[in-house]
DNA sequence: ATGCTAATTAACAATTGATGTGACTTATGG
DNA sequence: CCATAAGTCACATCAATTGTTAATTAGCAT
């Protein structure tokens, strides 16, 4: 694994944003610091971190691959009115483990949750949501009922 | 609503099918008994019949939607070796609840089982898992830590 | 310092899953 | 039986990601 500018680059993105970005949003921050850089090399770097054990991949089922440099146990929430991914400490989560639930040998339990962030609860007190967050790549084209394990 | 060939062999389809399918699987399946069938129609049809609330999609964050004809309340069990789906009754998994955690306001909780079903412990035994199924569209090219918060 | 060489980067094409766009067709009400 | 709105489908497009490969470069051995 050699030193390269691109990786400390990412590396150092990573690590001073709390924001769990996608490929493509690391790729707009570091192309102003860096441009140039490619973004075939952003999801190269990013899957050889995550394969390093460096940073984990999450999918939240809302199109894109997000990034997380926190390895440690942890879920995540997801705000349904601004997109916007924070980490939740497993502490605070309802704790589930592994066990077995129909015949099936359950090896991890993946849990997500969604709702409002602070921050709209407080801006969008009594307003109508406007926004309509992207959900999954298809099939969200209007509001649907949607099972929400993502 | 007018009632076609084409929405009612989809409906029969989902109804007498539990695995879960994805857009591109009923098609193959639906194209057998209707030559011709487009797949736009596919993906139109099954975003209409959720819109109806006759079916929920689900994003297992594994690269396709999947249609799931059963609305009740329930959760999914995701077999990692051989990537089947099963509906898992909420009863007999822990029940979450709705609430608060660090100043979020927490309206649902979407909870994905991990593990290995029947079929893949019983065959698979001791051996080796061979085959490396299909996680998530991207950044999946080798066994890479990720979370299974889909 | 200088050169080697395998690792890395990046340009470009390809893939997958899904949606946008009309033109053509067909249920269904009159 | 006809009109017409609704539905279907061929085709183009999109977004996220990966494949390929030629050019570049970090890191080591002189």
């Amino acid at each position: 694994m050699k030193l390269t500018p691109q990786r400390q680059l990412l590396f150092n993105l990573l690590h001073e944003n709390d924001s769990h970005p996608t490929a493509e949003s690391l790729f707009e921050i570091a192309s102003k610091q860096m441009p140039g850089i490619s973004l075939r090399t952003i999801y190269q770097t990013l899957g050889e971190l995550a394969e390093m054990g460096e940073l984990q991949l999450v999918d939240l089922g809302n199109g894109a691959t997000r990034f997380d440099p926190n390895m440690g146990e942890h879920q995540h929430f997801v705000c349904d009115s601004c997109g916007a991914i924070h980490d939740v400490d497993i502490t605070s989560a309802p704790r589930l483990r592994a066990g077995s639930a129909d015949g099936f040998a359950v090896e991890e339990i993946g849990v997500v949750f969604h709702g409002r962030c602070n921050r709209c609860n407080l801006s969008n007190q009594g307003k109508l949501e406007s926004q309509q967050i992207k959900r999954s790549p298809g099939l969200q084209a209007k509001k649907i009922k949607r099972v929400k394990s993502n």
